[in-house]
DNA sequence: AAGTAGATGCGAATGATTCGCAAGTGGGAG
DNA sequence: CTCCCACTTGCGAATCATTCGCATCTACTT
């Protein structure tokens, strides 16, 4: 359903990202691609390398978290993912569908939309509770 | 509809980013803001902290753009606005109406949606008769 | 098996954001 | 109106995410 661009070369460092971010259902930031790799000869540098190529070829979507400030990526899998993010322990949580109307209205005439992000924002069951304290 | 929050002290750096944000329709980066206020006595990391003293008395909201990274910030109006951005000249245009559907459907039970945040990506009029070329 | 365009290791550079601290100031107490 | 002090800010250093530069290396073509 999603393989590894066939206008790459394999190397480890593409193989080993390509490989973990098929394995996680969940976006990563690159750091936390570096650390589940934990092999010291992949470099950071690389990683956002690899990202930035994967994102150009299609085959991973970037999307952004607002805190912490960082970009996160994962694997495309044409399933228009959206989540959930609870803003005290920063889970993330998948939408059960996409909740975008069909129709989105753009005050600009002869906007095209390309694509879309959406994140909703709340406390996890967890969290609610501890909140009341 | 919308005051400056009293359990601030109105100092020359909150009062002329105030009024600006104010005025100004659109989110706007902390750089933007300095530039904008050119008053060479009001340092970054002033914006930056009085921005975050506002956005914790809910005065403004943050946003945050992919590309460049960063920040972004804006009065609350209350008026649930969300943006289309176009990907290639970064302009934002505002939507016409929240395009979300009435009921989010978050796959984590106890899952308590506080807001949410919407982008819309694509190319603006001019912008897609260029890619045209 | 050799050659080469494209990748990576490595670290420095850049840009956004935060932190630390000494000096300055709004606004309540008197 | 003046004094006081907790809260702010000027200023610059520190931190964090991300990108760049370049010499070395390597996957793939011939």
């Amino acid at each position: 359903m999603n393989i590894f661009p066939t206008s790459l070369k394999k190397t480890k460092a593409r193989v080993a990202v390509y490989g973990l971010l098929e394995k996680e259902n969940q976006p990563l930031s690159p750091k936390e691609i570096q650390s589940r790799l934990n092999d010291k000869d992949i470099w950071l540098s690389t990683i956002y390398r690899v990202l930035q190529q994967f994102a150009k070829t299609k085959t991973i979507v970037r999307s952004s978290s607002i805190d912490p400030p960082q970009s996160l990526y994962e694997l495309d899998r044409h399933e228009h993912k959206h989540y959930a993010v609870c803003l005290r322990c920063h889970q993330r949580f998948a939408l059960g569908d996409c909740p975008l109307m069909d129709e989105v209205h753009v005050d600009a005439k002869g906007f095209q939309v390309l694509e879309h992000r959406v994140e909703v924002l709340g406390l996890c069951a967890m969290c609610a509770i501890e909140v009341r304290g």
